[in-house]
DNA sequence: TGCATGATTGCGTCATTGTGCAAATGATAG
DNA sequence: CTATCATTTGCACAATGACGCAATCATGCA
């Protein structure tokens, strides 16, 4: 590890490709940024089971169909599972895919802190 | 840990305070939810030190103003720390800060999926 | 076949936010 | 003191997104 290599400038570090910038993923935290969506998705972590829509509408203060399109949101962005039964369709957080990809995130961030301007093309 | 405390509804849960009620925060997730604040953000990261606002401008393709707020935004979230020297200040991400955030949340997730409907008011 | 029910979709409205430009603020150098 | 440089702020505009209501779709039941 070279002194050149732990100062690189921010313009270097945006070429510079690391897990870090998958990882942290703008589209993922645009599902979990709306405070009735990060309620819905609490709901079900802390229920850990799946859930119709009509019940999960009920811990929250919106319309039916506001609720309907949250959890599609948070469905589209692999938060949730859904599952069609008859007529009523019930969605159950994806706790363990959650944890993981923070998990993934956290790694990512301390291996950047550790050695500085990822070696991998600097 | 009884079979009815396992099948709570979502409306119980949601009077069932957990810690992923408070850490999956919207606020914290707002930050990170623009693309090119999520861009600086990685770029920071990668830099691991503390960077100018000028410099970071160069690694995003906006106006140095509209860097200049996200930078606040960031460091309101509590995911930059700012010093200012002379008349340049500068930013630096706090990835310990980060990472062991995502990781408590993480971990308050997995809790939840190992034993629902936390015992802990229901 | 008709009707009720659970969920989704269309649409209009309102609030929020990302953006660029220009002006203002703060600090250093001549 | 004035000019210059780095950063922030004011302002206007456009895009996005959350919301409620009503209509629609899909399924189950009489």
């Amino acid at each position: 590890m070279t002194q050149s290599c732990t100062n690189i400038s921010p313009k270097q570090a945006a070429q510079c490709c690391s897990p870090v910038d998958t990882l942290l993923d703008p589209e993922l935290f645009k599902a979990l940024c709306d405070p009735t969506r990060a309620l819905i998705l609490a709901c079900l972590i802390k229920c850990a089971r799946p859930c119709a829509v009509s019940e999960i509408a009920e811990c929250c203060a919106v319309d039916t169909s506001v609720v309907s399109r949250h959890l599609a949101t948070l469905a589209r962005a692999g938060l949730l599972d859904s599952a069609k039964q008859g007529r009523t369709v019930s969605y159950a957080a994806r706790a363990d895919h959650l944890s993981r990809t923070l998990r993934a995130l956290a790694d990512a961030v301390d291996q950047s802190r550790l050695s500085p301007a990822a070696q991998s093309c600097c």
